[in-house]
DNA sequence: GATGAATGAGTGTTCATTCAT
DNA sequence: GATGAATGAACACTCATTCAT
């Protein structure tokens, strides 16, 4: 990662941070035209657009498209889990599940739907993106479900969670209703926020459908 | 000239069942590359040799490439849903629920991967092939959703489901929770089966994850 | 030309007959097509399906689809050229012009602006149908061309149309006018007839469009 | 950013006068090709090759290959009547008449056969091209139709010319008549020029090709 | 470092022609 | 001889990427 910046980071550093914000920024286009059009619908041409650069700056910047996107979503990502991890610090599973619910819900009404993506990864069903933005997205919903077992295992551990299945049954099915819920949401068009609901599926996840008598 | 063709429309079913059945084998051929590379990434060139014909050939059959796709969701959809609805029909609620999670992976086990999108249609964040394959997948996703939704809402009016959340919120659960599990499974390469998880998706979603004392 | 005929044509003379009139058929419905789409646009599909044949038929009855255009020019050119040979016998040079003219036009108004391709010939200014139906209308161009020369060249050599000039040019204003006139007429939409134009331009070509006094 | 495009438009002259030079280069590249294969049989490519640039390169300044021909077409026409009405002001009609003829011969003789095409309009009898560079060549061809026709008619309205024909057929005549010579004229090659010409159709015109006594 | 014009490989689609039935 | 489905070469156009200015 860093083991080139090591020679003489100092030297670099105003430079270096200038460049980084710019890069941000085109990002920032990158998302708002990829979000709007689709991966292989949107052209370097309207990234560069968007941005208000030439193609060409576009390519000082990343070497390919495709680094565009990956890298769009590594940094969406890594706030994303750098978020979670924060909130999920220090709670107990049950309470710890709400909360990466929450969290993951709020970061999704903020980020557009584009980067429902670490969430619902499911509904690629291995094509397309699955190569492209792959690997970031790929990990990223890898961390996430990661997170959401070593949540509910240690649920399962404290025996506050079944443990007549698979805990990858349950992180399966949990991690789908948000994604279910997340769809719906874009579906009534983002309207009645996404983040009200975290408190239902807590409820339905732990308690079930059934109606208590 | 046209002599033959002045007996009715009977008389041509042979010659009918026939160019039928060969388009059949041209979908199927395209259902097996689509779902390998994606519609993108599948050029019609790689149907044809799929499908042992020629590009020409195709297009006999299919105005576009796109056509392809669509009709192949219009047809897998179909048969998804007339299995289903077959399945639900006079079962009591809770029951028709697990019957229909049933039904449904055992038809994507059956089917490959690339029909996932019927369940699973959520994951493609407004984009894509929101767009192709959009008019049929949609459709087949919604009346997938539609189904779900009346079982549940009957559920709700019997009383055996609980009524203090929208039926949406239970339908995006219970949906996504297909989808996750689905997911989980492509992860794992299709080992180990979908269908047997009906019945544990059954109970989580009646009883919810926490464990009974 | 007839060389194959001569070993057995007295057998299959029935037959024989058949088959060209079958051919002749299949000439008039590509005539229809060709005039109203144009070569280029012409399917051979759409000639098969105007006279309610196969596809395969039409190779049975012409080698390519240049051949159909080239064959259907040949008759057609043939056809004129008879008629106007017919009608320029036996007349003095002026009065054969006017003759020819009015043939010419007789024939233009019956089969179609299509051929209005044998008198305007000069239109293609070298290309496209220049290499298609190229040889027929080639020559059937240049024959109506010659039939004018030879009756120009009397009418000097008679001391009637003056000699200050090449004949060529005589020859070239006088083919030149009549098309001329029949793009006018097919400008208006065929509205109007084209052959009592005939006598107009004769006179104009006899003794110009000077004012008499 | 767009820095730079803050000064007003003549600023960028120096850039657009290169744009507008290059293009003429691809328009003259253009016009050498089809005018020796014909539109239909000229590739992008071949367009392309001849200017010695990519095919992209072509895109970036012609949206399609129709409108390469189109523009093509439409430049020349204008250059042709621009020369055209420059010649024909302030002379009498008689006058004026032979000017348009010469006028006209050394434009062709100058730019080549392909743009007979305004002078010959006729020659397509209704197909083809009658679509493709249809516009501008069917507006080019009017309008030269046009300017004869004012010619004509003050003519007539003087007393110079006969009034017993419609002037519709005297401008046939005359301009049927120029397209022969154009033809006649391609038809050897393009050898004796064509401009010397013009005196002998003015003549030809006026006092008709009876032999004066 | 920014620019944007040039590049050309890549692909969907058409349609004349063939040939097994 | 008729048929019409199969064939595949051909071509317009797109767009990620490069590079001279």
């Amino acid at each position: 990662m860093a083991t080139a910046r090591t020679k003489k980071s100092p030297a670099r550093s105003p430079h270096d941070a200038a460049r980084k914000a710019f890069k941000a920024d085109l990002r920032v286009a990158a998302e708002r035209v990829f979000a709007e059009k689709g991966f292989q619908a949107t052209r370097m041409q309207d990234v560069a657009k968007a941005a208000g650069v030439a193609v060409g700056t576009l390519y000082n910047y990343f070497p390919s498209k495709e680094e565009v996107f990956e890298e769009l979503c590594a940094v969406r990502s890594e706030g994303f889990h750098a978020q979670l991890e924060e909130t999920a610090k220090d709670l107990p599973p049950l309470a710890r599940i709400e909360a990466l619910m929450r969290t993951s819900f709020e970061y999704l009404e903020q980020h557009g739907a584009l980067f429902a993506v670490f969430v619902e990864r499911g509904g690629k069903a291995e094509y397309d993106l699955e190569r492209i933005g792959g690997k970031a997205t790929e990990q990223g919903h890898a961390r996430f479900l990661r997170l959401l077992t070593t949540t509910i295992q240690e649920g399962v551990d404290r025996g506050e969670l079944r443990d007549d299945m698979p805990v990858t049954t349950l992180v399966a099915a949990l991690s789908g209703a948000m994604n279910g819920a997340t769809y719906a949401w874009l579906k009534r068009r983002r309207r009645g926020g996404l983040s009200p609901i975290a408190g239902e599926l807590r409820s339905l996840f732990l308690t079930g459908a059934r109606r208590p008598r």
